[in-house]
DNA sequence: TATTGTAAGATTGGATCCAATTTACAATAT
DNA sequence: ATATTGTAAATTGGATCCAATCTTACAATA
């Protein structure tokens, strides 16, 4: 299998634990855009000091879920329909590339984790999961159909990509809608996969990214020509 | 004029410096592949402590110039064939399509821009220049292509992808050759770009990052074969 | 009333110190 | 000779403390 195999006992480090805290907090939209992160109020509400804040808070400017600047702490890094197009544009670029490159070195393994993925994503959809379960999933799924490309440097510029999209993803007003095309879409997708149809996945991922990036944008006009 | 604007008085922190100096050793080969970088060893030379260091290497990681393990350190992120496919073939993703974006808003003043560091390029050249100022005007030349899109979300992408990038560049055997190259290209790229010609300039900027690409794989594929 | 100056408090950046983990190496057993 | 175990040194991760900078409140002046 093509996947990346993850140590089975990884130390944990506080930084680490923090960063996924604040930037789970920030996906969530519990922390929206232009909101001021205090790192002693993070450090005291963790039980830590303020240098593994400061050392998270570092990971996630490097991710784009918040602003740095010198001496003024960091600051979640704002929504737009700009920022929006500007995301998605770079994952439409990215993502197909990196599904045909997939598809062409795919093996039987990696085909049956995909449909694995989806299928989970499925069930969870169907359970009612949490936003950041069903996020958590779909992830796992488009992680699933690029990881076999064996490009860890792109796939890893994808997933920071991804981390900010999710913010934008969250705040969709029919998410139940959204979920179930999504769900149709993954369809599509892993019978063309399933097929080694290289142009045909990577036409439908464009298509995936691109409808979800329109909804998206479109809304967001909405509420910026009110403000 | 469309490009970003820095502020006049950008107050440096040391982490900022300290990233900086450590960047500079390994883009100019200093410290290769494998090389174990010692917080200590580093905050000594420099007479800071650890900790902004520290704070640099976590930079340098998001950067990908660095592998950081759990109290293990970090060691310079090796060189490979595989991996500049990887970072190129990006580039060659992203590039392009900025600057088609680019060239649907670039104003007179972005035009003159570009042309005013691509001669710089050329009178650094001609003046036999160091490795490190022709990558700072050669990017700069990017910079000018590209930053009229107004997408910085792709632009940082892009930036941390050619610092990488750079690393290749500068183990190419026959630099002098490869700039020669690179400039007639980028007076070709320029002339499209004055015309407004989106397609045309695209398509050069991908035969100019994938030829870049061609000579280095094939180099490390060679030393690759020996070892 | 608006503006400028100033001082106190709040907050971040960096240094020093301590704890936890890894690495190097010697001693022992197989 | 090789493998294994145990211990000390080296190194990183994190906490606490200090310095530099920013923000805010408020008074003095135009």
């Amino acid at each position: 299998m093509a996947t990346t195999n993850k140590p089975l006992l990884q130390r944990q480090t506080v930084t680490a634990m923090v960063a996924e805290y604040i930037a789970g907090l920030i996906i969530a939209g519990d922390y929206p855009g232009g909101h001021q992160i205090r790192q002693e109020a993070i450090a005291a509400e963790l039980g830590v000091s303020r240098i593994p804040v400061r050392e998270a808070l570092l990971q996630l400017e490097a991710d784009g879920l918040v602003v740095i600047r010198t001496h003024r702490g960091a600051v979640v890094a704002e929504l737009s329909s700009d920022d929006a197009i500007d995301l998605f544009d770079a994952r439409i670029q990215l993502e197909p590339f990196l599904a045909e490159k997939a598809i062409a070195r795919a093996s039987e393994d990696d085909i049956a984790t995909v449909e694995t993925s989806m299928r989970a994503y499925e069930v969870a959809i169907s359970r009612g999961e949490s936003p950041k379960e069903l996020s958590r999933l779909n992830w796992a799924f488009h992680t699933a159909l690029l990881e076999p490309a064996m490009r860890p440097r792109s796939m890893a510029v994808v997933r920071t990509l991804y981390s900010s999209a999710d913010r934008y993803l969250r705040l969709q007003i029919e998410p139940a809608k959204a979920q179930a095309k999504a769900l149709r879409e993954h369809r599509d997708l892993f019978d063309a996969y399933r097929r080694k149809d290289g142009a045909q996945t990577a036409g439908l991922l464009r298509k995936h990214i691109a409808d979800a990036a329109d909804e998206i944008v479109s809304q967001l006009r909405k509420s910026e020509a009110v403000a």
